[in-house]
DNA sequence: AAGTAAGGTCAACGATCGTTAGCAAACGCC
DNA sequence: GGCGTTTGCTAACGATCGTTGACCTTACTT
């Protein structure tokens, strides 16, 4: 009760302590990209912060905690308003494959990792699409009434290449590439968008 | 050293131990489909078995070697060259789509959902592209230079698909209707095939 | 009916997990 | 310079996991 009854991060902690905290974070972010939530420990966080297992639970209350903190990560919202009709395809793709491309997407790979087995993780992968993917489609096609199902086709092949390329590494597709990937989904993505349903 | 030892089924069971042996392996299949390899505990199975946890270990030596069996399942090779070009992919996405439909895929969802923690499952996924997806691809175009990097690209669709609708059932891609969904797959796949690379 | 091999249960083992309590050292403030 | 707060560690708890071995019990053989 120490933790799960506070709003912010919880009790505030001294300036002093910063480096281990990020440090922490830092670590368990690497270790839930990689691993996936249940295969992570905390003892595995702590070893490759340098500390002690109980000060993870200090700072972060617990497991469970210390993950959401590190699905905390600005997902800067896409504006396709200004993009050309036709070649949303392929910025789209790129903008979705590139931070996977960079390795610069921990937080994601997590959650991507973790949703397979933890609800929760599935929920929050639901929650993005809803508040990344289908805003960004409807403002640049506010007339199109079949937007929605367009997004969900679009998304599978998205996330077909991110399973497939950046965490299971299935050949050919994690050899492909990066440019003649985003060249070829960004046109899948564009075939979606082009063709009515039905 | 019971077991690892053997190559068949190790010691030969009498036939009568036969339905619990098959009750086992059908609540593995079912527990693995549902939860992945690592949340699946041996004592669950047991209980949905109607078994002590102890049989588990007895017929079928540890939970790797349970976890094989249940993936020993026969996946019957598609036979693509009596196809008219321009069906094969609808035809391709129905048929990699339908087993999934009908709930008949536990031991392909017990792949899917453990491989992205377990290696292992990650490499039998992996086999399951070069055995299966491609072989039936090749024999379709024998002439097509690209269509390597082509079954990737189509790999990528429909590993999106079943993951997005089948294990994460993220909308609205879960909702749809699954001839609207087979026949834009299908058209989708059939994009990829038609259209050369570069 | 007796004897034997297989089916099955039960309790416990060692390991590992998340988590907690208690105590030593380091720092900042008066 | 002394004192309280914060940092950090060590040790352990309780739960759960896969796995094992000792022990009944059922059913088939002769």
């Amino acid at each position: 009760m120490t933790h799960s009854d506070v709003r912010g991060p919880a009790p505030r902690f001294s300036e002093r302590s910063a480096p281990t905290r990020q440090a922490i974070l830092d670590a368990a972010r690497a270790r839930f990209a990689s691993d996936g939530y249940d295969k992570t420990t905390v003892r595995s966080i702590a070893a490759d912060a340098g500390v002690a297992a109980a000060m993870v639970m200090r700072y972060y209350g617990s497991k469970a905690d210390l993950f959401a903190a590190t699905t905390r990560a600005g997902f800067t919202a896409l504006d396709l308003t200004q993009v050309p009709r036709h070649e949303i395809g392929e910025r789209f793709a790129r903008a979705s494959l590139e931070p996977w491309e960079r390795g610069d997407s921990a937080a994601m790979a997590a959650l991507h990792r973790s949703a397979v087995t933890h609800p929760d993780a599935a929920a929050a992968v639901q929650r993005l699409i809803d508040t990344q993917l289908l805003p960004a489609l409807k403002d640049a096609f506010p007339d199109d009434p079949d937007i929605e199902v367009k997004a969900g086709l679009m998304h599978s092949q998205g996330l077909g290449v991110i399973v497939g390329r950046y965490l299971l590494r299935l050949e050919p597709l994690a050899s492909l590439d990066f440019e003649d990937l985003v060249r070829s989904v960004g046109r899948t993505l564009q075939h979606h968008l082009d063709h009515p349903m039905r």
